[in-house]
DNA sequence: GGCTACATGTAAGCGGTTACATGATTTA
DNA sequence: TAAATCATGTAACCGCTTACATGTAGCC
């Protein structure tokens, strides 16, 4: 698919930018929904500089340390631009290794479920809690500048992802309650669980 | 991370089974949170059974068509059921092109940026749909067998998923409309936006 | 006879991670 | 002066997709 390119293009878009500090804006700003080490990134400059879509001046910083800052140029604004105005499919369900333990679940006891689901839920909560911390950086959403805004959105998009994962697991609990045999229920209190989640 | 080894693993540990529906039950039961091509199926049986996971027995379908029907071991199940039981960690947020295409959006106009989510609302509201066409064939929840009742668990994610989804692309819609300026929210009627959506 | 499904493999290549490799600059 | 950060690259390997490759069996 090639995404890699256009999100360095997006980034490069915004403003020039050195290898190292793309690399750092894929593990801040992108993290939520792309990923890339400098291992891919540098390759991929290299692979955007000989197909036209960015140049890039050499700089120096302190006495001898070379850096080089890309800029897109006008071919690269153009391909940018496409990338970003087309309608993209909707891509395949990504894998999902939890759902996977889940799906064969039928083979552990109550307890054991219970605990998969229980800790699963805490990760969860606690990832919700995070971005809910980032999001309370943001000034009140109608004085926010337009690339302020577009950050927001991608934002609440994980935010309400996450609700919805730590609701459904919550869901999956209170099902398995309603689920189990009463003789199993009763031993949903056991100790094997204490002693498996602390 | 070998996650493979182990769908393949519990899906012979629910019955014996060839690599063609093995394959088939990839794109099937598993098409939700994972998939696997036969290319990559053969492999991975050949690879268990070196390690003495899996073994098979050759049967004759028809005349002469060699078909191997591969059983889990002891060793296996061991390997298996240590997977999952096992605290996973929480997995890195996926990649999301559409999210990076959306988080680059401030470089559109109001009426396009509408269009990218209107479009994708569309296609997330027909998933939405299918995933509710299979939960319908389930019985009620309290008559599931244990096997059963994995599975809509599972199907139950993918919907609580695709809801979360399609509200949060309506929320980003309906603040977009409450963050442009009235001129350019005047324009959000104009001819352009109607054209490019049908 | 032709189409679809059954059935099993291999190879090239891509996107990505981990590790290897090197060195300068800043800060405590 | 030691550690953290800045800065740029390459190589081996892994998981996965696409394409190549081959042939049988059942059905209309």
């Amino acid at each position: 698919m090639g995404t890699l390119r256009y999100a360095v293009l997006g980034l490069l878009n915004r403003k020039s930018m050195t290898g190292y500090e793309l690399t750092k804006a894929f593990s801040d700003a992108l993290s939520e929904f792309w990923s890339a080490r400098h291992s891919q990134i540098y390759p991929e400059l290299k692979s955007l500089a000989k197909d036209g879509l960015v140049k890039f001046d050499t700089e120096i910083s302190g006495n001898q340390l070379e850096r080089k800052r890309y800029t897109i140029t006008a071919a690269g604004k153009k391909a940018f631009l496409a990338w970003e105005r087309a309608d993209l499919e909707l891509q395949p369900t990504p894998k999902d290794e939890f759902r996977l333990q889940l799906f064969f679940s039928d083979c552990l006891s109550e307890n054991e479920r219970n605990a998969l689901l229980e800790s699963h839920l805490a990760k969860h909560t606690e990832r919700l809690a995070h971005l809910k911390d980032n999001q309370s950086v943001f000034a009140p959403v109608e004085s926010l500048s337009q690339a302020e805004f577009s950050d927001y959105l991608v934002l609440l998009g994980a935010i309400r992802r996450e609700e919805a994962t730590c609701a459904w697991l919550e869901e999956c609990l209170q099902l398995t309650g309603g689920h189990v045999q009463p003789s199993a229920k009763a031993a949903k209190a056991a100790p094997s669980l204490d002693t498996r989640l602390l």
